[in-house]
Order: structure tokens, then C-alpha cells, then sequence
DNA sequence: CGGAATCCTATCGGATACTG
DNA sequence: CAGTATCCGATAGGATTCCG
């Protein structure tokens, strides 16, 4: 925690908390960046939402459509084959009748726990701090 | 109080960490949930590398974009006011000549650190687990 | 230097209807 | 039950040009 540095100091002092690596010190939005992957993996209507019953529990399509009863069919899907293709969800169908499809977080999909947690503690501590400040116009 | 159609379980637990009051617990996108308003405060391409360059000190509009390059005038005026907008930077202006503009986090923008620790956090954990497994297509 | 004003395209996500 | 198939309006954001 030293001085300031001024505004226009040479070189700036980069963080080794924000920036741990060389993969932090892209100047643009790289996909390899661990920012952007994390980012990806959350990005998207719906995804923190689908996540967090995911998180509870193994669930079936109609179940999470009961749960979430205004999300539709169509972006749903595309939820959860966007988690499917990163590896986030598994999907186990019984082909039995009537089919019942069954999705489940994989071990990298429970990683992203901490950062749900986080992201409600930010938001929580921005909601406190800006009081009525902006939380965005109502869609 | 009639039960609903289950397939199986009756309640699920709700994890108290995951979903510590009732803000937590959506049906739907809800602005108010603090998931949400988090995700708005970094929400939108370039935020977090803009962000990243004001957690290393305050920053002129030039420095801004001689730091991200690739970073158009309009997208970063655009980062700057929603930033502003949202009370997560300030903005304070020299009208000397050349006009100096300096921009700053607040106290609320200085809360967004963790969060930013805990996206790369979760981005290299996620690499890790996820061998190749679809970073997304570079745009 | 520090923006504002346009234009233009790609994608996102909601509504609706249909299928195995 | 568990999806697929279209259509469509709304943004997001990049490129370019101009202004105080």
C-alpha cells in the first residue's frame, strides 16, 4: 500500500493481486484471458439463474422450466448447450418413455460456486453504497 | 397448502450461502438482485480491462486508450459514463488548455477488486480444468 | 486533448408454433 | 417430456468523421 503515483508516472505499478500473471496483461478483450474465460462461462440472460439451481441439485429440463417459468424453451436450450459445450454440464438421457434428460454441474461447472458468491457479496456491498444509484432501467 | 407436481423431491434445500435472503431467491432476471447489479457494474465488452487500468490509479482519457489501443473513443466514452452513471468512477475535469480530464474509482468502483480477483480466479481455474474445452471462437 | 454524432452489422433473446 | 424451427425487434459495439 505505498504513495500514489502520479498521473503521468512512466511505468505504472501493475497489482500482483489483480494482475497474478502475463495472461492479466492483455490490452484487449482476449478469450485466452482468465477474466474473459470466467466471464464467458457466466455471460448470457438467464446463465447465473440456470446455474444457481444447478448448484442446488441435478435437475431435469422441465424442472428447471418450472423453477424459471418465464425463461423459454429456446434459450434454455442454448444455456445449457453453451454449458454443455464448456464443459460446465453433463447431460444424461434415459431413453426410456417418456424421456427424461437429466443435467448436472461436472466438477469444472462447480468451480464457478465462489464466483456466484462473490458476485452477490459485490452486489449486495454496490447496492448498499449507491443508494438508489442507478441500478439500471427495468427491461 | 397444495403440494405441485414433483417428479421427485419435495423442497429443495436452498443453499444459504448461494442464496443468503430473499433478494437471492428470482424467478427471473431481477434488477434488484444483487447477481444482477453486479453483473451490470461489469457488464458490456472492455469494462474489466477498463476497470483493471483505474484499480492501478487514476487515469486521463488519452492514457485510457494509449493503454487499450484497440479501444475506440466512443466505446470507452461509453464504459466511462455508465461507470460514472453507476457512481463506480468519478470524473473530474481541468478546463486549462489542453482540457485535462481524470478519471478515478470511487469508493464503490474500489469494491469491484475483489470481484475481479475472484473472475480470474475462476477463469484460470476453469482453464485448468478445461483442456481446449471451447474458449469461445476469437471474435 | 477529450470527446460527440452517425452509420452499419452481428448477435441476442423473446414470442410463437411444431415434433419425436 | 424434451426439445427444434422461424421470425423479428432491439441493442451492442466497431469504423469513421467532426467539433470545442
Amino acid at each position: 500500500m505505498g504513495h500514489q503515483t502520479e498521473t503521468h508516472g512512466p511505468a505504472r505499478r501493475l497489482d500482483p493481486e489483480l494482475v497474478p500473471d502475463e495472461r492479466g496483461r492483455t490490452s484487449r478483450p482476449d478469450p485466452g484471458c482468465p477474466v474473459e474465460i470466467a466471464l464467458a462461462a457466466i455471460s448470457g440472460r438467464w446463465t447465473t439463474l440456470v446455474l444457481r439451481e444447478l448448484m442446488h441439485g441435478p435437475c431435469s429440463f422441465g424442472e428447471l422450466r418450472a423453477r424459471l417459468p418465464a425463461l423459454t424453451a429456446k434459450v434454455l436450450t442454448e444455456r445449457l448447450r453453451e454449458l454443455a459445450e464448456r464443459g460446465l454440464v453433463a447431460r444424461e438421457r434415459r431413453e426410456s418413455f417418456p424421456p427424461r434428460t437429466s443435467y448436472r454441474l461436472t466438477p469444472a461447472g462447480h468451480e464457478l460456486r465462489p464466483l456466484l458468491v462473490e458476485l452477490y457479496r459485490t452486489g449486495s456491498a454496490l447496492s448498499a453504497l449507491a443508494p438508489g444509484a442507478a441500478p439500471g432501467p427495468p427491461r
